[in-house]
RNA sequence: GCCAGCGUAGCUCAAUUGGCAGAGCAGCUGAUUUGUAAUCAGCAGGUUAUCGGUUCAAGUCCGAUCGCUGGCUCCA
């Protein structure tokens, strides 16, 4: 018997040796028309395939995210079968659905140009419009291989050859055929609401040394309401591009006769990043940091010790000879505060010791990586390294997870999500340290009870860590901390402390970072803002806006009072209409925009307008200022 | 670095097939005396990214360089 579980929870026993097809036959019509495919026993298959005797049968319907998988990947067979009827000479590699949509990489005779995705639309229209019925079927390895060759098909022969032996699960639509596991949409026709978005070049199976070829970028949706949803968000994250906001807000910039990937922050950005980096030292000094700082160069033997000259060396600006000697600039802090460990002998009395350095680095990142201030050539780490001893490290591990949640949460996130990378295959150190350091780790976030995932083998090859991502206001992910294990460093420059039994012993090295880098973290705030930051990040807290040139001396008193009070305060005292100035305050984001006229100035008063919930009224300063320390200590 | 696209005033964008580089905003000057999202007028602003080539003539066509954008590889 087959057991057919219906979505309400309900479930049908069905008799052996149906169709898919026909199993769903005697569903109502209205539930019939939302299934795309089926679940047999916790795989998907299409609807037209034979169920086996005995099978556990789930429907997945529109509304499920797998279904989402398959419309879009239907719908890259569906782009790949109109690439070919235009270009009967292209070649094609694979085509898979990804988180936002769907792509296929082709090897096309000529590069293409954003008409030719008018025309591969309107010959995927032409297609849908001629319901082709996915139809899958089974071929011998040896006659897939050999009817591949023929057609020329050289990467998906490559693709066959790898599989193993037996039969190769092909689907066709048409006349269009094509190697693939499914499963597909029960025909062409059920593909209504799609777009092609863009086109990129891609190394054939993500290998830099390989053929390049042609992507084409598309997405697709069940409903037309669905797709305009999407491409509102995407304009919702053009509005909020730090880019665009960094040069309107007057934040930061870059300029061509410094060179790519290199940030001048203008005084707003400094004032933010002020008040981030004078936050970043308390919290640290509360929870048991000490600062530290060190030099941006060191001599090339440091960084063969390290061993960077040997894994890193590409990222790094080439040296420079100093009086017979050969300097590099840093990439990483870690060496430095190693040197510091080294300064002197250390007892097992004196750790652990946590180091933390707001630490500019520079790596060498290819010119076509770069973009705003996510990825540039110089940035600061909010960076520390944390030595203790074996019993130690545990509890240093959950310290420093609650400590990076804490700090995160300060800045408005609010979702995280955990990434617990183990150890890979081509990695340094000791068997029993690695578990013992990646139980530490899973202990810690188990602890935080957050969402987590194991990405195997993903460690770094010096040591096990965690990377954290957090959520922003559009639900984009974004990777700041990384909590990382060091077994490479310590041996290399054979680290020490004296134990209670008098003997040397290796410590533990804790890497990481909370922020990831100033540069990133502002980006990814501008970003999750959109410009209008929270008033105490803000950089301009207040701006008085006097209404008449005569109300400019108590203009000034305002002005004045506030700055002592230690607020962020501008004048504006332009000979322009009050709408003008609160315009311009409000499109600069400005939280606090206080009018004050003649009425102001008898009583001893502003005028409160803020940003969010325009004019309040008339209140005293006092009133206004505990309101403004408030929002700021609340960081609201 | 690779593939594709792009680069015109501080910003956003115009400029038929190659035929006199233009507008709005911002800036400056003046007028206006203003009460919660843009007052009016005038002025100034350019080696069309840079260098070279084709042409009677290049913003426009070709080449190189630099930079930017979207991807790929890599990554805080």
């Amino acid at each position: 018997m087959i057991k057919l579980l219906l979505p309400d929870g309900s479930s049908r026993m069905v008799e052996n040796w149906i169709s898919g097809k026909e199993l769903i036959g005697g569903l109502e019509t209205a539930l019939k028309k939302e299934v795309v495919c089926l679940k047999v026993n916790g795989e998907l298959k299409d609807l037209d395939t034979q169920l086996p005797a005995d099978a556990e049968v789930s429907l997945v319907r529109r509304s499920d995210p797998e279904a989402l998988e398959v419309l879009r990947h239907s719908a890259a067979h569906i782009m790949a079968q109109a690439v070919k009827r235009i270009f009967p000479a292209a070649k094609l590699a694979i085509g898979p659905a990804i988180e936002n949509g769907f792509y296929y990489d082709f090897d096309l005779p000529r590069p293409l140009t954003p008409e030719d995705l008018t025309v591969i639309e309107g010959e995927m229209k032409k297609i849908i419009k001629e319901d082709y019925p996915f139809t899958h079927r089974l071929v011998a390895k040896e006659e897939a291989l050999a009817s591949l060759r023929q057609a020329g098909e050289k990467y998906k022969e490559e693709l066959v050859a790898e599989l193993e032996d037996g039969e190769i699960s092909f689907y066709q639509q048409g006349e269009f055929s094509d190697l693939c596991r499914g499963p597909h949409l029960p025909s062409t026709r059920y593909l209504k609401a799609f777009k092609l978005t863009s086109i990129a070049g891609a190394y054939w199976r993500g290998d830099s040394s390989r053929e390049m070829l042609q992507r084409i970028y598309g997405t697709a949706f069940f409903s037309r309401e669905e797709l305009d949803h999407y491409f509102k968000l995407l304009a919702e994250a053009a509005r909020r591009d730090h880019r665009k906001l960094g040069r309107e807000m007057d934040l930061y910039s870059t300029d061509d006769q410094i060179g790519p990937g290199l940030i001048l922050w203008h005084p707003k950005g400094g004032r933010i990043r002020q008040v981030i980096e004078d936050f970043w030292r308390e919290e640290h000094r509360k929870n048991g940091y000490e600062i530290v700082y060190t030099p941006h160069l060191g001599r090339r033997s440091l960084w063969e010790t390290s061993g960077h000259l040997g894994f890193y060396q590409e990222n790094m600006y080439a040296g420079m000879e100093v009086e017979g000697q050969e300097y590099l600039i840093k990439p990483m802090n870690c060496p430095f505060h190693i040197a510091i460990y080294q300064s002197r002998s250390r007892s097992y009395r004196d750790l652990p010791f946590r180091w933390a350095e707001l630490g500019t680095v520079y790596r060498y990142e290819r010119s076509g990586v770069l973009h705003g201030l996510l990825r540039v050539r110089g940035f600061t780490q909010d960076d520390a390294h944390i030595f203790c001893r074996p019993d130690q490290m545990p509890e240093e591990i959950d310290r420093t997870l609650a400590f990076c949640l804490a700090i995160l949460k300060a800045f408005g996130f609010k979702d995280f999500k955990l990434y617990l990378a183990t150890r890979p295959e081509k990695s340094v150190g000791a068997e029993e340290r690695w578990a013992a350091a990646t139980e530490a780790l899973r202990a810690a976030i188990e602890k935080t009870g957050l969402p987590y995932a194991v990405d195997e083998g993903g460690g770094a090859f010096y040591g096990p860590k965690i990377d954290l991502k957090i959520k922003d206001a559009l639900g984009r992910e974004w990777q700041c901390s990384t909590i990382q294990f060091d077994f490479n460093e310590p041996e290399r420059f054979d680290l020490s402390y004296k134990g209670s039994d008098s003997q040397d012993h290796q410590p533990y090295m804790i890497h990481r970072a909370l922020l990831g880098s100033l540069e990133r973290f502002f980006g990814i705030l501008i970003e999750n803002y959109e410009g209008a930051f929270p008033l105490w990040l803000a950089p301009v807290q207040a701006v008085v806006l006097p209404v008449l040139p005569a109300n400019l001396d108590y203009a000034g008193e305002v002005y004045d009072w506030l700055r002592a009070k230690g607020i962020r305060v501008e004048l504006d005292s332009r000979n322009e209409k009050i709408g003008y100035r609160i315009r311009e305050a409000q499109v600069q984001k400005v939280p606090y925009m206080l009018v004050v006229g003649s009425k102001e100035a008898e009583t001893g008063q502003v005028a409160v307008r803020t940003r969010k919930e325009g004019d309040l009224g008339a209140c005293s300063r006092e009133e206004l200022l505990a309101r403004m320390e408030k929002e700021i200590r609340e960081k609201s």
